[in-house]
DNA sequence: GTCGCTGCAAAGTCTTTGCAGAGAG
DNA sequence: CTCTCTGCAAAGACTTTGCAGCGAC
């Protein structure tokens, strides 16, 4: 039998993320659901970004029991992006991906052949974005880099054919 | 009496773009038409980034004896895209926007209470991707970088309110 | 003349919304 | 209990596609 609740394990890191979540909701009076829950876990399980339809189906495989609506995702992510929780990301023909704010900031190598999306960090781009945006009097709030191109499988997978 | 083309003015720097269209066109079996010209015209002279709806939209008033429709300009934009002649960019909730890639590189400030967008150039930020794109075996094929915020007017705006 | 291009409207996709019942607080 | 949240299905927004006539070459 069951003993636990339905997640069975925990990190520091992602039961600092459920406290987060759910002091957002009581703030803006909002529910803490099941939906939600699920919909957040996935999120921090996931090392891909996914599109509202892939996150859906991920949840359904995962807890078909729930059978959540692909409408209470789309809403699930508008609010967390709102509540800046998420970050979404558009490229190409590829739609908007998603991804849990609360991991360290990085920029995005997007290959346009197969989709894949690789992290970086690069302290001397930040440092001058800041620069730029003094130079601007601007006050940044967020910002977001892709760079594009070919990645390296795709690379040798060309070659080959 | 109208002696020219349907355009009157035209700088080195379009007439240049206009013949690798034509080259571009030849090159690929494909016609040359009024309406892509306007649409590749009407790109040039903008400096706004236009999703494909307000381009359709500056195109009909304009140039309304062409009666452009709109699916004109969803495919000549996809072709353009595919040919590398146009860029698409998405920011945020506003959907998909285009811009010439003729013109010179720039990365995008982007204001979040006004819409503005500012453009820059940094060298070193561009240096800096090069060199990270190698790290990763990465072949660049273009990239974009968006700063989200607050710009000096709004700040203002708002220290006054 | 041929064959690609265009406008139109219909069909697809993707996302949002209205509603009535379910469920958190 | 109340009032939000949810799933469903319908509606909306945006983009693509099939087709018949038009027009570049």
């Amino acid at each position: 039998m069951e003993t636990h609740s339905h997640f069975t394990e925990r990190t520091v890191e992602y039961t600092k993320l459920l406290s987060d979540f759910k002091q957002l909701l009581k703030e803006n009076a909002l529910k803490f659901t099941i939906q939600r829950e699920v919909i957040l876990e996935t999120l921090y399980n996931s090392d891909e970004h996914l599109n509202p339809e892939d996150l859906h189906k991920l949840i359904q495989k995962e807890h078909p029991e729930l059978n959540t609506g692909i409408a209470t995702v789309y809403r699930t992510l508008s609010m967390l992006e709102e509540n800046n929780m998420v970050t979404s990301l558009s490229f190409g023909a590829q739609g908007k991906k998603y991804e849990l704010g609360a991991k360290d900031h990085h920029d995005h190598l997007i290959c346009t052949q197969c989709g894949a999306i690789s992290e970086f960090v690069c302290e001397e781009i930040e440092a001058r974005q800041e620069k730029i945006a003094l130079d601007f009097d601007f006050k940044i709030s967020d910002h977001s880099m892709q760079i594009y191109g070919i990645c390296k499988t795709c690379q040798t997978k060309n070659k080959d054919s």
